[in-house]
RNA sequence: GCCAGUGUAGCUCAGCGGUAGAGCAACGGUUUUGUAAACCGUCGGUCGGGGGUUCGAGUCCCUCCACUGGCUCCA
């Protein structure tokens, strides 16, 4: 009997009932029947040796689909897991999942064995030599008390506890060798397509990620199909860390962090801080056309602000212990570094009666926030315990809600758009633990489905994060990554009905009745913290023009031409561009490596023929000489590339 | 907070039981130079803090602190 496959392109093509994933790809090409990894039927993954019985729609995936690189990273989390059995007899095994650069397992190491990175080779020595036995992973379903009877006889009670989830279902066991794991696959042919595997990092990991269980050994790792791949991999991971922004914060002196003010309270140093209010003129600019009214508020609150707002429950332990004063008749009075802008804005709000005409009131505010994180998380200027928003509070009208979310997430992908960074967009949703959340569900629900009518009406590429919102309300998140590829939430808007009705806020309304307003919460950039780790790394330091701390280096050949280099100098300062003179008795030569190496955009090089020609040479960082330009000529380019 | 690793001069790093080193930077000179680093000299460290082992400790052990990579949590 002949069943009907539909291949990706539409193409259909007769086969045997009874078919494997493998004899399809031989069909198609001999090439396609070596990179083979497995295949997908109807959507749903299976190893290229499962038969298929009926007629479906079919994708043969290699290693350069993200399927395929999935498949490959999953089966090399198996073959480690194999090394790390024949090395280190009594490992159990927790979870061993693919992810998105590789792969990781999470192992309890029998009695007291510790591993470290100088391990890694070792294994992945293992790895490679049992890569190259090339044996088949063997799928069996297996009854689920069979299954259970395996690893109890094993004495892993991680898998027994996963099996405790997966009663009642069919349970699928993987063999390779002599390694065989509770798994649901897919996986690839045999072990000989994971030569190049390369251990990468030991971590602690609770099981089930939860802090009150057993911390688990885990080993990262990736691997490749070809070793000019895994080469490739490892050298682009070096170029990435050049660009690590607290190496280069170091080095451009754009910031720093000193344990005598305190961890993760970052200190922005003159370059850096040129950088921010560049960002912040921008921003201001950008949101004075929209509306916003800029506001500024105190850094410390009334702690009964934060129990009002409900801040002080939920985020009690990430918060800077209140201040407790008590005056001579032994009243206490409490106050709390801010978590959070938006009390205080809300007090703005509430202090005169607002009308319907006035909607909407939108606030801004570059305000300063104090978190106390945990001090495993502080990173660089990514995660800290002082931060300031770019934040705004809009209070509108119902009717108003979505023309302002709408325009709020233009703000914001303007911004990104700006910077050239690739983003995406987190609907945040609550999930069903009520606890984390305040309010009611009802207005919950309404705001998560306003949210997601705005996102599809402006065609918004997005995907739901459940359990991401925020206590009081929804949120779209805005994401991007780092040079090593870890996500930061960068922007942030976010709907909340629940603020209104905790403060009270009301307005007045065309019937000359009370109303609650809708508060919109929003910080495009997220934190200028935040925002700064990452252009620098997005740039690699190399910052546009018009935000660079200095735009212009001017360098006098010998000191003969020290005064005309002063007059140009001075006419770029005088016209607003952040110049530095190099008058030092140094060969021009090492003036220009300083200026490159401060990655300053352009160098302006004076010697005779420049002082008697009247005009400068000029340099382009990271191009080259440009050739000879009168100062006027220089001015007119510097003006259009001083826009942002 | 938890697991693992790392802390040596302002920066980048060497030294891993036997009297603290290099390059760059800084400072003092010499050099007047044409598109990525001139030359000579000088200064600079209770080797993260504390405790221990030892005749002797950057070097071994314990402890605390900071940082790095993860985990839980979040902008």
């Amino acid at each position: 009997m002949n069943i009907t496959l539909t291949f990706p392109d539409g193409s259909t093509r007769q086969y045997n009932q009874g078919v494997t994933g493998l004899h399809i790809a031989e069909s198609i090409s001999h090439n396609l029947a070596r990179n083979a990894l497995g295949i997908f039927v109807d959507g749903v993954p299976y190893d290229l040796s499962t038969p298929i019985r009926a007629d479906a729609h079919v994708r043969i995936v290699t290693f350069d689909d993200d399927e395929g690189k999935q498949i490959f990273w999953h089966s090399s989390a198996h073959l480690m897991a194999e090394a790390l059995e024949a090395l280190y007899p009594g490992v159990k095994f927790g979870i061993g999942p693919a992810i998105e650069q590789g792969f990781y397992y999470d192992v309890d190491l029998p009695n007291g064995v510790k591993l470290s990175l100088e391990d890694l080779p070792n294994i992945e020595a293992k790895m490679k030599e049992l890569a190259q036995r090339d044996v088949p992973f063997q799928r069996v379903e297996i009854a689920w008390r069979d299954a259970v009877a395996y690893f109890q006889q094993k004495g892993d009670e991680y898998k027994l506890e996963l099996l405790e989830g997966l009663q009642g279902q069919t349970i699928t066991f993987y063999t390779q060798g002599g390694f065989t794991d509770l798994c649901r696959g897919t996986h690839v042919p045999s072990t000989g397509f994971l030569k190049f595997p390369k251990l990468l990092s030991v971590a602690g990991a609770y099981w089930r990620g939860d802090e009150k269980r057993k911390m688990l050994t885990r080993i990262y790792g990736i691997a490749f199909p070809k070793k000019q791949m895994l080469e490739e991999f490892l050298k682009q991971r070096e170029e990435a860390e050049k660009r690590d922004h607290r190496k280069l914060g170091k080095e451009l002196e754009l910031f720093m962090i000193t344990p005598a003010i305190g961890g993760g309270l970052p200190v922005w140093l003159p370059n850096g801080t040129v950088i921010r209010r560049k960002l912040e003129a921008f921003l201001r600019e950008e949101q004075l056309k929209r509306g916003y009214q800029e506001v500024i508020t105190p850094h410390i609150g009334n702690l009964y602000l934060y129990k009002t707002s409900g801040h002080y429950p939920y985020y009690a332990d990430s918060q800077f212990p209140p201040i407790t004063l008590t005056d001579e008749t032994g009243r206490e009075e409490q106050y709390l570094l801010k978590p959070m802008n938006c009390p205080h804005h809300h007090q703005i709000y509430a202090s005169k009666p607002r009308s319907y005409r006035d909607l909407p009131v939108r606030l801004a505010e570059f305000g300063t926030v104090y978190r106390y994180e945990q001090s495993g998380e502080l990173n660089g200027l990514s995660r800290v315990r002082g931060f300031t928003q770019d934040d705004a509070h809009i209070y509108c009208t119902e009717d108003q809600l979505k023309d302002e979310i709408t325009s709020t997430i233009e703000l914001t992908q303007h911004v990104f758009k700006t910077f050239g960074m690739q983003v995406t967009t987190r609907l945040s949703f609550r999930d069903d633990n009520t606890a984390k959340y305040g309010g009611d569900i009802a207005l919950w629900e309404r705001a998560q489905r306003e949210i997601q009518e705005v996102a599809d009406e402006i065609g918004l590429e997005y995907f739901i994060g459940k359990g991401e919102a925020a206590f009081y309300g929804p949120k779209i998140d805005f994401i991007v990554r780092d040079a090593i590829g870890r996500k930061w939430q960068l922007g942030t808007v976010q709907v909340d009905y629940v603020m209104p009705e905790r403060f009270q806020l009301e307005y007045t309304g065309a019937d000359n009745a009370k109303h609650r307003p809708v508060i919109i919460h929003r910080a495009p950039f997220g934190s200028m913290e935040r925002f700064l780790s990452i252009i620098i790394e997005h740039y690699a330091g190399n910052f546009p023009f018009w935000l660079a701390p200095v735009q212009v280096s001017v360098l006098p050949i010998t000191d003969a031409q020290i005064s005309y280099a002063t007059m140009i100098a001075q006419r770029l300062g005088n016209a607003g561009y952040r110049v530095k003179l190099d008058d030092r008795a140094e060969k021009v030569n090492r003036k220009i490596a300083e200026s490159e190496q401060k990655k300053i955009p352009f160098a302006l090089i004076v010697g005779k023929k420049e002082v008697e020609q009247a005009t400068v040479s000029v340099r382009e960082h990271g191009v080259g000489d440009k050739g000879m330009l009168r100062v006027e000529e220089v001015l007119e380019l510097f003006a259009r590339l001083n826009n942002v």
